[in-house]
DNA sequence: GGCCCTCTTTAGGGCCTT
């Protein structure tokens, strides 16, 4: 059944990993072969994949805070009532924080299981990733990444992951996404060449043997794209071959134009208003942004009745893809 | 910069991303 296989059965986020330090590599691994819950281990274990702990376990988010000049940020609470069964606590210069609970109330259905109940192999070997960015400004030549986001839409263990990242420069923009010079200048705040080999493996322990993984993000293809190669490329990396792009505004656009919408504009935060999701934290943070854009993603797939192998036949697009445009065009002027 | 729309396609304007 078609709409079965849309992303509306995808469940969102239940649990956070928060990741503010490039020595939280060396340190998380430290903690992964403490104690006895060595699901910590996960997120820099390759080849791990799927809700961890079995489908019988829930996950979701503990209200979080970094310390970040004066300012407490505070993450979405759900499922009250539910017992914490595991907290590990997060600090400002090595920031991890998993919460894990169980006998959830949340009538969620896991990715895996609803595909396989459509024995689909193409959407059960997909990761969904939405991310975004922070950056000092829009040009890409000049600006850099300041902050990053990342939510594993099927959940498990660390489906998310956020950090402040140095850029190297002063912050004028300021106004836009309250994050100071100050701020990505603190102890502990990597700068991206610090940064990439740890998303890398993030990634990459949430990929799926012989799948295939899609970066979903609003402007995708303009912005968040061309500028995460053009961070990659500064830092001496490339982009993996295999990350698979999906561009939400091209969506936006299509429901404008649906009979009956109304949808004024196509912002992420107009497609927010639009379906009514409240906002958590501050808008125009990365992680804020990125919970926005999961949700938004479920009701734009269910409105445009889209499935994954609908996404990534039509909609998709590689780094290469990107890059190749982009001489395409410059060779043209 | 890319996409879409229109007062269009041999183009230009506006939106969207920070």
């Amino acid at each position: 059944m078609r709409a079965a296989m849309c992303l509306s059965n995808f469940h969102l986020a239940r649990c956070q990993v928060h990741i503010a330090s490039a020595s939280l590599l060396k340190k998380f691994n430290n903690l992964s072969t403490k104690g006895e819950n060595n699901r910590r281990f996960q997120l820099l274990r390759p080849n791990i994949y799927g809700l961890q702990g079995g489908n019988n376990r829930r996950w979701t988010q503990k209200s979080l805070s970094t310390n970040t000049e004066g300012k407490n940020i505070t993450r979405r609470k759900t499922n009250i009532g539910q017992r914490i069964a595991d907290v590990t606590s997060l600090t400002n210069s090595s920031s991890l924080n998993i919460t894990r609970v169980e006998n959830s109330e949340c009538k969620t259905v896991p990715v895996d299981q609803t595909i396989s109940e459509n024995d689909d192999n193409i959407s059960k070997l997909t990761t969904i990733i939405c991310f975004d960015i922070e950056t000092t400004g829009y040009l890409r030549d000049v600006e850099r990444i300041i902050e990053i986001a990342f939510q594993v839409l099927s959940g498990g263990v660390n489906s998310t992951f956020q950090t402040l990242v140095n850029p190297n420069k002063i912050v004028t923009n300021s106004h836009v996404h309250g994050i100071s010079t100050y701020m990505v200048r603190s102890p502990g705040v990597p700068r991206m060449e610090e940064l990439i080999p740890i998303i890398l493996q993030y990634v990459k322990s949430h990929q799926k043997p012989g799948g295939r993984t899609i970066f979903v993000a609003h402007n995708a293809k303009s912005f968040d794209v061309p500028f995460l190669i053009k961070e990659f490329k500064r830092c001496g990396y490339e982009i993996p071959p295999e990350w698979n792009f999906l561009d939400t505004m091209p969506f936006a656009w299509k429901l404008m134009k649906v009979e009956g919408s109304t949808l004024p504009k196509r912002s992420l935060q107009a497609l927010r208003e639009y379906y009514n999701i409240p906002l958590n934290g501050t808008a125009h943070r990365a992680m804020s942004d990125v919970n926005v854009l999961a949700m938004v993603l479920q009701k734009l797939t269910h409105d445009l009745k889209l499935t994954i192998p609908d996404l990534i036949k039509d909609h998709t697009f590689t780094a290469s893809e990107v890059i190749s445009n982009s001489k395409k065009k410059k060779d043209s002027k």
